[in-house]
DNA sequence: AACTTCCGCAACCGCCGTTTA
DNA sequence: ATAAACGGCGGTTGCGGAAGT
């Protein structure tokens, strides 16, 4: 047989072996712990070398997805949900470079995010999401309820800060923060709950804890995935770095300036009910009632 | 209670730019 | 210099569970 032949018909052998699908706990077990010795990169490399029948692809794509350490998960807050309305605007579906500035949110994620609750947004309102009709009614309608759910659930800290806020002149800017440090304490630790393998029979598994810092891997009886309240509902929240304002707002929004961020929208169209009154007015017939109360009711989803 | 529809999300696919041999 | 392999990105799909009837 010619070689060439043998190769192929190796390789179709190999890809016949290939798995697809959802992980199981132990190809994420053998991932994690390739990982921890090994350090990421070379996945193709990886793969094998890791004794996992996946493709390198597959295996980077579930790292950086799921089983990295700082990989947040659970609901986006009013805060993640309003820079990934505005910097989609400014970029739109960059999402790579959207998530850069959401710090342990993943680009699939973030686009997940959009496609699901925005694109549903739009289509219920019959607007093109990426139209500049959808673009101004979130800008006016949607981020000051962003920002006055912002405002409810965070500490009175925030409030008074908004006041301040609003008190002080305007210099804010919607750039990335490059002065604030990334993380200054360890991320948090993986964690396998039992819950992510739906199909498989894991009575008598414990949650796996792998911390980053020294990938170890511990046991731990379970606890709610996630706790209550918005601001809590991370493992590795971060202060937010500012030397005036919101010292005290626990939400991480670390490489990107939020209150800027608010301040530009709240300056757009003020905070009270008036001011959105008059957005509203002055939006044109287009913003008709129903669309009001469509997208008020997008931030409670 | 049974069935259907809807929704969210993990994972796959294809393309393209970069790196490596 | 070039082809193959790799890595990253955005778009799309399909499954499982929730919600509705």
């Amino acid at each position: 047989m010619p070689t060439a032949t043998k190769k192929v018909r190796q390789s179709n052998e190999e890809d016949m072996e290939l798995r697809k699908g959802p992980w199981t706990i132990e190809e994420d077990s053998m991932l994690i712990h390739y990982i921890a010795c090994h350090g990421e990169g070379r996945w193709n490399l990886l793969a094998k070398c890791a004794g996992l029948k996946r493709t390198g692809k597959s295996c980077r794509l579930r790292w950086l997805n799921y089983l990295k350490p700082d990989v947040k998960r659970g609901n986006l807050t009013p805060q993640e949900q309003l820079l990934i309305l505005e910097l989609h605007s400014k970029w739109g579906n960059r999402w790579s470079k959207i998530a850069q500035h959401l710090p342990g949110r993943t680009d699939n994620e973030i686009k997940n995010y959009w496609r699901t609750r925005v694109q549903k947004q739009a289509r219920q309102l019959n607007i093109e999401s990426n139209s500049q009709r959808f673009l101004d009614a979130v800008k006016c309608f949607w981020m000051p309820r962003l920002l006055q759910k912002m405002e409810q659930s965070s500490s009175p800290t925030f409030n008074s800060s908004l006041t301040s806020m609003n008190s002080q002149s305007s210099s804010a800017h919607l750039s990335p923060n490059p002065t604030v440090p990334l993380s200054p304490s360890s991320p948090p630790p993986i964690k396998i709950d039992n819950s992510n393998y739906p199909n498989q029979n894991l009575s008598s598994l414990t949650s796996t804890t792998i911390h980053s810092d020294s990938m170890k891997v511990t046991e731990q009886p379970q606890v709610p995935e996630h706790p209550a309240g918005p601001f809590q509902a991370f493992g590795n929240t971060h202060h937010y770095n500012h030397p005036n304002l919101i010292d005290s707002w626990s939400v991480d929004s670390r490489t990107y300036d939020m209150e800027a961020l608010a301040l530009e929208t709240m300056s757009a169209m003020g905070t009270n009910e008036n001011s959105l009154l008059d957005c509203h007015m002055a939006g044109g017939d287009w913003l008709c009632d129903n669309m009001v109360d469509s997208l008020w009711n997008m931030t409670e989803m």
